[in-house]
This record gives structure tokens, sequence and C-alpha cells, in this order.
DNA sequence: CGACTTGTTCGGTATTGACCGAACTTAAAG
DNA sequence: CTTTAAGTTCGGTCAATACCGAACAAGTCG
């Protein structure tokens, strides 16, 4: 195959991407492969192989992906072995879930607010204003998120 | 002080949430601590006896707060002491490198494409959405910020 | 000069968790 | 019923790192 080490360094890198971001090394590598391998389709062996990690690590970590809707078990007629593929819309999984991390600081200076009842309207200042920021931008985020829909679609990106 | 144990958790909190997206528990307590506390400037004294941390720990979280931008160090006149407080644009701070997140995801479905060169159209069409659709979120985010900031004028925050 | 205050750096410990290999399941094929 | 293939679970190991205490540095009072 052409560009074999380009290919491969691309997998290291989705590796430490995704590592940094919560999920394991492992979970990246396998996230990096699924996008640029052909078919997009692939075996558990075939990762096995693929990137040269053991058969129960590739197996945990295809769990806790698919868990997360970023891949998809998949299927083919008159095969009863299981393929994984990046889900349809692991994008806007991904987005959704930092919006999340939006929601919960929502929460979190909520919480805050509780405890500063009994406090001076400036002490509970800070809060209030982590409190509208992260309402602001939960209420608009999804906004985008739509709007990206639409283009997607208008692109016809719609069977990827 | 009134609702001290609900202070306390919401600094835990803080603690658990900030140690959920990169920074280390002490460090997150020291943004629980700072966002409540009385008077808003703090010497690293107080912190270690609020958050019944060592002074070492406290010393290096703060470093890396401070770094980071999220906390500032604050001098008041005639005191040779240095305090710390959250700093004033530490939420954009906090978007901002979300968002860096995302311009790394576009350059890094650039790199795959560079490695799939050599490949069929139909190949390169996973990571060409990937960076379509990062790219559109990296463009479109700053202007919810800049939105955000209008806000915050407006309704008098400019101040916090 | 001492004595104290404030803060940083360093070494060690202890926890966490990612990963692997091997044992164990399940089920299909011969 | 045995054999082979495919996948999960378990126990152990190894690496990373957060945190602490103690030693160290710098500066400020008496």
């Amino acid at each position: 195959m052409e560009n074999m080490d380009k290919k491969l360094r691309f997998v290291e890198e989705c590796g430490l991407y995704f590592e940094g971001v919560g999920l394991t090394r492992i979970a990246g590598r396998i996230i990096g492969w699924l996008l640029i391998c052909d078919p997009p389709h692939q075996l558990q062996s075939d990762l096995v192989e693929a990137l040269g990690a053991s058969k129960s690590s590739i197996s945990v970590a295809l769990k806790d992906l698919t868990t997360l809707y970023l891949v998809e078990r998949f299927a083919l007629p008159g095969d009863r072995r299981t393929f994984y593929r990046t889900s349809k819309d692991m994008w806007s999984r991904s987005f959704r879930a930092r919006m999340h991390q939006v929601t919960d600081l929502k929460a979190l200076s909520e919480r805050g607010l509780e405890a500063l009842q009994e406090d001076t309207p400036q002490r509970k200042q800070r809060l209030e204003f982590m409190r509208d920021m992260n309402a602001f931008m939960e209420a608009e985020f999804p906004k985008l998120l739509d709007a990206w829909d639409a283009i997607k679609k208008a692109r016809g990106y719609d069977d990827l």
C-alpha cells in the first residue's frame, strides 16, 4: 500500500489526540485506522494486525467506542462475523459530548450559588457570570450543529 | 460561615470536574474555592488552610493555573505578599482552549488526507467530512464568543 | 546579623489505569 | 462429539503522575 508510513503516522497521531481528550490511546488508534482503511469496515482481527495491539485491548476499546457511539458494529449478509466501522454521526456525537461539559459547568455554578444563598450579591457575581455564560453557550451551540446539518445535506454528505 | 459544608462540597465537585477535563484535582479545587471565597483574592496560605492540601501542591497547581491564564497573581498596595484570584477572562480562555481541540482535529484530518493522496476519492470521504465539519465549527465558534462578549457588555458584566 | 515569612524545588510514595497474555465462553463446522 | 474460529473476561505488570513532606532559596523584619 502506498504511503503506509504516513498512514501509520496518522493513526498514531489520532491515538495521541484522542488520548488527550479522554479516550485511551488504543481507542484513538482504532478511530484513526477506521477513518482511512479500505474497506471502511474491519474485523477485530484486522485491527489486531493493523495496529499491533492485543486481541483483548482491541476488544475492550471497541466496547468503549461502541458504547460512546463513535464506532458501530456492522454485518455483511452471509457472513457471521462482526465488522466495525466509524459511526455515521461520530463527529456530532463528539461535539455533543463536549457540549455536555458546558451543561455540567452550568449545573456546577448553580450548586455553587445554592451554597452562597446567605451571602452578598457581590460575592455571587463570579458564579452568576459563570452560569450565564455557560447557559448562553448551551443554548447557542446546538444551533451551530443544526446549521452544520443543513450544510451537510446541501453538500450531499448525507450518506456518509 | 454559613453553608460551609455546601461550599466545601461545591469545591470538591469543581475538583472532580476539572480533573475530568485535564487539570489536577487540586487545581480544580483551587478554582472552586476562588470562585466562592471572600475576599476573591487569596494567599497561598489561605488556600493551604481552606483546602487542606500541602504547600507544595498548592504552589505547583497555582503555577499551572496561572500559566493557563485561569488564575492570576494579584497584589495589594503596601502588602508585599502575592494574592491569587480567578482571572477575568478564565471562561473565554476555557472555551478557546476547547476550540483549539477543533483546530487540532481539522489539522489531523488534513494530515490524514495527505496520507491518502494516492487513494480513491471514495476512500477520502471520511476524512474530507471530518475536515469540513471541523473547519465549519472553527469558523463559527468564535462568532459565538463575540456574541457573548456583546451580551456581557450589555449586562454590565464588564468589570468582573 | 539572626529569626521569621513566603514560596519553590526535589525525592519518594502510592494510586491509577492502560495494556497484555492466558484462560475461559460461545457457537459454528466437520 | 470434536475441532476450530471469534470474542470476552481476568489477573498481573508496568508506566505515568498527583500529591506530600522536607530541604532549600529569597527576602524582610527585629
